[in-house]
DNA sequence: ATCATTTCAGTGGCGTGCATCGAGGTGGGT
DNA sequence: ACCCACCTCGATGCACGCCACTGAAATGAT
């Protein structure tokens, strides 16, 4: 099947005519990345809506001290470049990198801006997936200005758990990080020895047994609730 | 007129015909609130989509330890409860209080909905508003993680300044700032003590003159210098 | 108006969480 | 076996949060 087929699978279409996708799909150019290629810079005019055929993306912004904050990934599946649709004037707000050898559709501005105006349907899903980054952004300020970085560390880990072991009962757990630790620190905003440290003490507390990637997690409870202060 | 008629004045709904105008001016209630009054807690289920009729709201979160982080207000025109509309099982984000008296127009989730699948106008001027939010928050996290405490109080400053006095040259600028030390502090991600510090050390680098409240701008540009830092 | 009470602002001192630096240690990949 | 990226951990300094106190300003009652 042709590349672009996949854009008439994600989420965020779905419940969409087959005459809209269509036109979605015809409108849709590859484009391959490279690992480690930067697909957009802070501060640039917005190019298009993409959608994520394969590969990594990270989203992040630099400081002038060179401090990285991470504000997200995205995987097969997902899209960005949603603030593009509605201020279609306003720069990039973040950077876009691949993490992995990566390839992306991208669909022009304005033919699915008159898609978005003839399709309530399409409308009411962006609104949804923007809604959703929007309470996740809250929860990052929330983390950095109320929490401490261990409790910020736990917390991270006890979201990647339920994210990606949902079906995880109470026992114990057999980890493999995808990120290494300065990648963590990053999305935390703090840095590496932090990470390092912080693993250690809930080993000392007994809540993990850790070793560079690889977690051993002993105590989902206590982690939830060392997450929580 | 009657209270709600300025729903059909507010900025989000510009355009949208004077039939859905009507419609949603039938739907809505008018709900006064006493000075500090709690409108709505974190965690309880959403309650309307509301416009601010006059007054002003804060929205803000609590951690244990008590300490508060504020993510932004609402004043008349304003509208709030968006996340609500598309994800109406979600707990509410934040807290509400009414920062003055103030007087909302609710309109019920429901009919809202509807109409916003009927008429991709209002769609798309509520994803519009959604994003300038999301943008917003990025900038919150972005300061709190990459910058350091007096930066973010120049930095807050600045936009107080553009937003406040858009007009405003190059020139002295006296100012009174609608906020007390401990409010802004709570905006910003800090405490007291800094933000007089901030303002202190700003006055023996020559970029102002402050005495509580009443501030004298005297060098914009140095303040938006010491703001990107 | 005057005074009392409360809230707010300015400032020094102090403890601590965390960022920085430096010196190893470890493991995976070629 | 080697290298290189990653992790570990101690030492140190600094920014910032917390406490305590003082004075100023606002608020309210008489």
């Amino acid at each position: 099947m042709h590349a672009t087929e996949m854009i008439k699978e994600i989420p965020l279409f779905k419940g969409l005519s087959e005459d809209v996708l269509s036109r979605l799909e015809s409108r849709a150019r590859v484009r391959r990345l490279e690992e480690g290629e930067t697909y957009l810079s802070a501060g640039q005019p917005p190019r298009a809506f993409c959608v994520v055929l394969n590969g990594q993306l990270k989203f992040y912004r630099v400081n002038k001290a060179g401090k990285e904050q991470v504000f997200g990934y995205a995987g097969p599946h997902d899209v960005f470049g949603l603030t593009s649709l509605t201020n279609p004037y306003r720069a990039m707000p973040v950077s876009c990198i691949a993490r992995t050898a990566t390839e992306i559709a991208e669909i022009d501005l304005p033919s699915i801006r008159e898609l978005m105006h003839r399709e309530p349907a399409l409308a009411v899903a962006i609104l949804t997936e923007q809604g959703k980054r929007y309470s996740s952004m809250l929860d990052l300020v929330d983390q950095l200005s109320l929490k401490d970085a261990h409790n910020r560390l736990a917390s991270w880990l006890d979201t990647w758990v339920t994210e990606n072991h949902p079906d995880a009962g109470d026992n114990e757990l057999m980890l493999v990080l995808p990120y290494t630790q300065s990648e963590i620190a990053a999305q935390i905003g703090t840095v590496r020895e932090v990470v390092s440290r912080g693993f250690s003490r809930m080993e000392k507390e007994g809540i993990l047994k850790a070793s560079g990637k690889r977690v051993t997690l002993l105590s989902r409870k206590r982690l939830r609730q060392m997450a929580e202060a």
